[in-house]
DNA sequence: CAATCCGGTGACAACCATGTGACGATTGGG
DNA sequence: CCCAATCGTCACATGGTTGTCACCGGATTG
């Protein structure tokens, strides 16, 4: 099931951009315009996390927040706070508040990807993911960054490891070259696709006779077989 | 049953939120909002655990916590504080006052809730963070605040000690720079990363010899091999 | 069977991450 | 009040890493 992320900003732009962003990391986006509106979608739609503007028509962001957290049924939401000052920021992440996270605007859709993914991993991870895939001689442990074949270290870039993780972790499932784009790279989606394959070679080259377990599904993708 | 925890501040607006979080959590609650009263609930309702703020009028945080310390009945009841100058961090986590850990103010609801649970977690499971670490030749004691090589004493800065103490307590495991930079400069996210690299050169430059364990994992960060 | 599509491969230039030395700013002690 | 120590930042060098491209052979399609 897609997260769910609300966005609530009053400027048609900021909205627009975060909005494409969040989609396109295949999150399920919802926008509101005012704190109004804000407060009556939370509480509709049960969001996973929420991307809140402090500068506000009316309800400020920090009415919101303080709205939000009074109330037993949304207070644990997680909040990314967007403000344009830096001198907003202990208000924000303080006691009074109790934001998650914040950005000072302008911000890059990068950076709030990667708070976007923080956040939600950390309040997610209720059942936390393996941190060792064995697949026969096969061995990839991720807290250490290390793969190995026969207990023999292999060494590999941060790129090649990442992919090979993702197909690891979705064993027999096919992945699309744009699936493998945007959790690899992780919105880059400037790249080209055909990049996935040039990183596959690479990566069939360093594990050697592991390379039996990634499989071309010619039209379609790449898929790890046990 | 319930963790009982009592928090001690004398400002009811974070009285209220620390309240209200903690219970929501499913922790019972009770406050005071100085010193005296701090001290009689303590013994009453003997809590599993105390948040305990260092600005309070009259007897201060720091001293709560001694008396705490110097009754046995109360001596061994977790302490988190609250404080507002990170300045104040040695002294609070030190020999002085012992307490568990601490929070700089301003901090989120959720910074707290996780030290909350770590604490809690660490009380019921009996289970110390070991004092001395050893790999070969190379000791760190952490009470002691002493590293050595081979029995020799390597100086260093508390900072660098805590980067050491910190990796080599992860042994393995690879750290990013983000990672560190919250664990050992703790939530002064306002640093740069690269300050890490340079520290780590420090750090590399005394231990000389041992610096075989720091390995860098390009892309990712850190790790202490043993 | 020919045209086309698709993925593997090798080469390469740009980029990026890291190590390193140096420089102010700050702090605490003498 | 000054000195030394420590710290965070910066600029620079360098070698590894990365994205792209052109080319090729095999598969697919009609």
């Amino acid at each position: 099931m897609k997260p769910r992320i609300l966005v609530v900003d009053d400027e048609p732009e900021i909205i627009e951009l975060v909005e494409f962003n969040l989609k396109q990391a295949g999150y399920a986006v919802t926008t509101a315009a005012d704190g109004a509106e804000a407060l009556k979608k939370v509480r509709a739609q049960k969001p996973d996390l929420i991307v809140l503007d402090v500068m506000l028509p009316e309800m400020d962001g920090f009415e919101i927040c303080k709205a939000l957290r009074l109330d037993a049924a949304t207070a644990k939401v997680p909040i990314i706070m967007l403000t344009a000052k830096a001198a907003e920021i202990d208000r924000v992440l303080g006691l009074e508040l109790g934001a998650d996270d914040y950005l000072t605007k302008p911000f890059s859709p990068r950076e709030l990807m990667l708070r976007v993914k923080k956040i939600l991993s950390r309040s997610q991870s209720e059942e936390k993911p393996k941190e060792q895939l064995r697949f026969g001689d096969l061995l990839i442990d991720l807290p250490r960054h290390v793969v190995a074949w026969k207990n023999k270290p292999i060494e590999m870039t941060a790129t090649e490891f990442k992919l090979l993780t993702i197909l690891a972790q979705r064993s027999g499932r096919v992945q699309s070259r744009d699936q493998l784009l945007r959790d690899v790279w992780e919105y880059d989606s400037l790249i080209d696709t055909r990049t996935v394959d040039t990183h596959m070679r690479r990566l069939r080259e360093k594990i050697g006779p592991a390379a039996k377990h990634l499989d071309t599904v010619r039209g379609v993708g790449y898929r790890f077989v046990e």
